[in-house]
DNA sequence: AGTCATTATGTAGTTTAATTACCTAATAAT
DNA sequence: ATTATTAGGTAATTAAACTACATAATGACT
């Protein structure tokens, strides 16, 4: 993304910048969103300077002129407060707390979006419409995960199950067979029973599916990898958001599924 | 007040224009960003219709013409939520339906997050605080997200389960007792067993907490109810997002339940 | 179907805002 | 102190946006 945050640019010029300029970047400083809603009269009139003064003091932080300078300057002001401090800390009360968690998601969700594999995608879907057998495989979080995709393919009448147990999956996995699809949701695809049960399954000629983090050992042992990149929260009042983009993205399957069909 | 997306509020109102209207509303939400950088001229060239008809559009959506109307657009542009067309058509491929349907949950989400009623967040978070004992009840896609709804509060060493069979919920309602909260997770609010166990709970002195669409029947039997208004999607293609909307909301509910503890 | 009321949209003129060109003041260097 | 250079303001110009008005389209009622 091409944009900067108008703010701090200006702040980091301050020092750069001669008397009248440093006075209209006070008086946008001072007050930025009224700023936006002004006109070059009566921002000129708040900083105590001409006209001409705030038209050069726009085109200096590259901004066509006025007008462009304001929507440059509205966007961060949108950004500012969307997405700067984004981690819940004890302080918070419900008014900031909520709104940070949607933005949180919605923030992994883009990131996500932007840097998904669509060919990827494409082979996956590939092998779900070429499956006689769909098994869904979770644990823990990702056993809801597994638990929505059973209930999103059963309505394509297709045979297909989930499982968060480790011994049935096991025992399902030491049956499989070529045309059996193992789709293995597991967000650190670390858990040692699930990469063996993933090998299981391989070794018998089964698809595997992982739905995971990139490099993670369980990669490793399957056939196709959709590999995500979700950033992991540190912070300890942060909710796991992986898990919603491993929702996301199988709503992304089963639609790239209906397509063809 | 919190500032209102332009795009999807163009979005919104797009069957009630008038057809000059509906051209400027066209071509704003074509390229919404390059809209942002032409004069009034130029883009009513652009649709086909007179300076003041886009001046007239501007005022419908309530900005004080058209400089502050692109200003409001632009902000609506920032935050990572691409608006384009979200509808997923038979025509679509990877390239084309991935992005939508990322697009579609996130701009639901950015939806949700600007109308939740923080005081009913506020107040189930109360009554989780204080609950002997929490169910977490859905049917369906809900089920998995009550499933990752008790996976997520059992983490807190809290008796908590989830159900996802009418019987065993009929049975566990009736046994119901004060300090017993019954959280039900149901989209519509319309499966009648759903609602008849809500009642059954409630009539047992428990407090049965809602988290459905607005006005729904599930919400009249309920103490409390978290509506949220996930416009329901008509396209065939499109996915449930409603059932992540639920989970974030949980999220939320978990982050200030921690934050109290 | 025709008339009247209402709403929609465009044209032309007016106002306001923004920009440019130019001039004067301030500053710095020799 | 004089001159080059930069900074900043005034006034004129241009461009953009808006308003008032006129005409066209639509719809309701006889």
């Amino acid at each position: 993304m091409h944009y900067q945050n108008m703010i701090n640019t200006i702040n980091d010029a301050l020092l750069a910048l001669n008397k009248s300029e440093k006075k209209v970047a006070e008086a946008i400083l001072a007050d930025p969103e009224s700023a936006t809603q002004s006109s070059i009269a009566s921002l000129a009139k708040k900083a105590n300077v001409s006209e001409p003064s705030v038209n050069r003091f726009c085109k200096r932080f590259n901004t066509a002129g006025f007008p462009d300078f304001k929507i440059q300057l509205a966007k961060s002001l949108v950004s500012g407060v969307r997405f700067v401090n984004r981690n819940v800390n004890p302080n918070d009360n419900v008014d900031s707390y909520t709104p940070k968690i949607f933005d949180s998601t919605i923030n992994d969700l883009a990131l996500v979006r932007d840097s998904i594999d669509h060919s990827v995608v494409n082979h996956v879907v590939d092998q779900l419409i070429q499956a006689k057998r769909i098994y869904f495989f979770g644990l823990g979080t990702s056993g809801a995960v597994a638990r929505d995709a059973e209930n999103k393919f059963f309505r394509f009448n297709l045979p297909v199950s989930f499982h968060d147990d480790v011994l049935m999956m096991r025992m399902l996995a030491s049956t499989g067979v070529g045309g059996d699809v193992f789709f293995v949701i597991s967000h650190t695809g670390r858990t040692k029973e699930i990469i063996d049960i993933a090998k299981i399954a391989s070794e018998n000629g089964a698809t595997v599916v992982a739905l995971t983090s990139p490099d993670s050992p369980l990669t490793k042992v399957s056939s196709i990898s959709l590999e995500v990149n979700v950033p992991e929260n540190t912070d300890e009042y942060m909710a796991m958001t992986s898990r919603i983009v491993h929702l996301v993205i199988l709503d992304v399957l089963a639609t790239g599924f209906t397509l063809r069909r």
